[in-house]
DNA sequence: ATAGGTTTGTGTCTATAGAACACATTGGGT
DNA sequence: ACCCAATGTGTTCTATAGACACAAACCTAT
């Protein structure tokens, strides 16, 4: 069995008489999280497969041939969004055969968060639409399941690391911080213990300044420390 | 920029137009661990490539076009070892452009345990061997990374799942449990609450057999309740 | 200015988990 | 009969998670 099938070496090496194993396309997909009016929101494009008319599908593309996969998934970004320098993470690889209608694509899926109000995100076309990801039911592909894996993986590591600060203005109350957990995470938190938790992660400085344009005591301002922000970053890579 | 490239649709239906996107090979590389002699073992083959002449690399193919990602990666294993009931997990893709030095593979690993005394295993080939994962320096390709990181994915997982059950014979003592524990994690562990902590998971039922064979006083037998198999194969998927 | 409304800021209690740590018991070997 | 080596077991200390309540601060409306 496995003779008549070549090895990297060999398939590598003779690509003329092996073409068949090259009949897979790679691919990245990105699920771009970003945070407003309380939710938690995916960016999404409308699909423009026949199959999936009517339905939003994540932000990918082939990746080239002279390109790393990373590489390929902070393209994507980059290209849709205008932003660079954000953190970005693999999740998983989906490899069904019959993932893709028009034929067969391996993609990787990677996760990322951004602030919505950047002023430096410039959405480059008008089909991309954010969507609150509560009321996403059904998308283009497997995308679904992407998201829901995606959204998993955040879901464990906002405990551990301090990902979520690019959903967040520079300066914010400790209830924005909490509001936002709670929509990530789907639940609602104990203000108490949660202000608890944080503060044992001494992410955060607290900032001589209050909020504004509240109708109630204001909260302090507080902002994430340049230094946790890096170490979260060395961990991740 | 992007308008010069085609996207997954045009891409997927104007194959012939497009081959340079079909460039990249997908294949899957498996770390499957085996535990001997008190060791954390990993099966390895001897490459055949020149430029690694002398190194040994992972097991790992080209992914079928007809075939799943998952699948693959069962089919490499099962070619190589005779087995197909394993859990098998997929951890992280591989994509840097430069990993082979025969041409682009983008490859996606999976981790495996299984039980070097098993009376299936049937390694198909002499250039196979189980070498002490504390022994391994260096690999070929981008091979030492991919076991390391399959290793860490691997020590995350067996305080939260009863992964390693494949590792043990059906009948066994809690010392070779925490002594596989130990070899796993390279640590030694305080046997009382190492015990403890396995008591909470209950995976274990404690038979009316004591060890045989042994110099001093014996302890008693355990298996893994296949209760607490299933939940965790489950979890997996 | 005063009172009412809403949110901030804080601390205790309980339960559970992890880490450190010691001693009597059992069975085999000599 | 004694020694050896590993089994089997429990307490203390510390840290973290969850449940829970009350006074103080600021805004607003009267």
């Amino acid at each position: 069995m496995r003779a008549n099938h070549p090895n990297l070496k060999t398939a590598a090496v003779e690509k003329s008489s092996h073409l068949e194993y090259f009949n897979i396309a790679v691919s990245v997909d990105c699920v771009i999280f970003g945070y407003e009016d309380k939710q938690l929101k995916v960016l999404l494009i409308k699909s423009d497969l026949e199959e999936f008319s009517g339905l939003f599908s994540l932000l990918g593309d082939l990746v080239r041939p002279d390109e790393d996969l990373d590489a390929a998934s902070y393209r994507v970004l980059k290209e849709r969004t205008g932003l660079d320098d954000v953190f970005l993470q693999q999740v998983h690889t989906f490899g069904a055969v019959n993932r893709h209608p028009s034929g067969r694509v391996v993609s990787t899926a990677y996760y990322s968060l951004v602030n919505i109000h950047n002023h430096k995100l410039n959405i480059d076309c008008h089909d991309l639409h954010w969507h609150p990801v509560q009321t996403i039911k059904k998308l283009a592909f497997d995308h679904k399941q992407i998201l829901d894996t995606c959204l998993n993986m955040l879901r464990e590591q906002i405990m551990e690391h301090p990902v979520v600060h690019n959903l967040l203005p520079e300066k914010f109350s400790l209830r924005a911080l909490q509001e936002l957990y709670e929509a990530i995470l789907g639940t609602s938190l104990d203000r108490r213990n949660f202000r608890k938790k944080i503060a044992l992660k001494s992410w955060l400085s607290e900032l001589d300044e209050l909020e504004e344009d509240v109708t109630h005591r204001p909260g302090k301002l507080h902002k994430f420390k340049t230094k946790a922000l890096k170490i979260s970053a060395s961990k991740k890579n």
